[in-house]
DNA sequence: CCTTAAGAAACATCATAAGTTACATAAAAA
DNA sequence: TTTTTATGTAACTTATGATGTTTCTTAAGG
């Protein structure tokens, strides 16, 4: 299944856009992810509409952080980049009056939600200098 | 990002197998399931290389279970029909001596791979006779 | 031998993150 | 003012893997 690792990625941006403490501008980004600016430009602006960076066009302009690391956890960046579900198990919706899709459909979304719950709080508890300080797992 | 419907569709599959105590070919299973008989083989044939159902060709064949449900977990079926991971977000691993990349899918990783065992844990304390009851959220 | 069924190979479809092209817009420098 | 540098954005292409389809083979009962 393809994997969406805009997060990795971001995270990765942020945190050097941090060390530099200088604008960087979405083809130095793009050498950077091994990607193309255009790639940097759409992923970053759904940052940017969250007040994580800001970017100025011009001489001299690119992206900077808008907040510092330590306020900024995995958990925001994540949820600025996706609305859909972090599985890729999908349920079945095609026998609206079938009781075993029901009970089916009820038992795998029941882990699942306990699963995402778990994620968004860790996420929600790493902030982004642990990140640059070299994180230390659990 | 495309979901993986299988586990959804085969455990409503293996319910009804149970229910009706007779073979069933792939044609029903497949208008059962709203798709195709080739779909519906090549997926039962991950089950029936785990032992969970078996294939009877011919006059009168089709498809039978060949374990009882309270034998078979959500775990069983998931790892029979899955290898890849649970998870949309993917890992990236351009930077081989980038410090911040390590941290980043250090982070990450450690997150998901705890979501990972609770879910494997919660499909493997769920047996199919329990589907087949009607399924009670915890 | 005919019919019914699974087994299997080869190919098409679909959805979406990622990648690409092209052009508009804004700001600083020449 | 003109040029250069940068983001903003629309439109399109590519890659990937579950899903869907076609076609043929194999096996079993009648």
């Amino acid at each position: 299944m393809r994997k969406d690792s805009r997060l990795s990625r971001m995270l990765h941006v942020l945190v050097h856009l941090h060390q530099l403490q200088q604008a960087v501008t979405s083809d130095q980004l793009a050498l950077m992810l091994h990607t193309n600016p255009v790639v940097v430009r759409r992923t970053m602006s759904l940052l940017r509409e969250q007040g994580y960076v800001s970017a100025v066009k011009g001489h001299g302009g690119g992206w900077t952080l808008a907040k510092p690391l330590h306020e900024i956890t995995l958990l925001d960046i994540h949820r600025s980049l996706s609305e859909s579900s972090l599985f890729t198990i999908g349920l079945t919706d095609e026998h609206n009056n079938c009781p075993i899709e029901k009970a089916v459909n009820l038992a795998i979304d029941d882990v699942l939600q306990e699963a995402e719950t778990l994620v968004l709080q860790r996420f929600g508890e790493v902030t982004l200098d642990k990140l640059a300080a070299g994180y230390i797992p659990r």
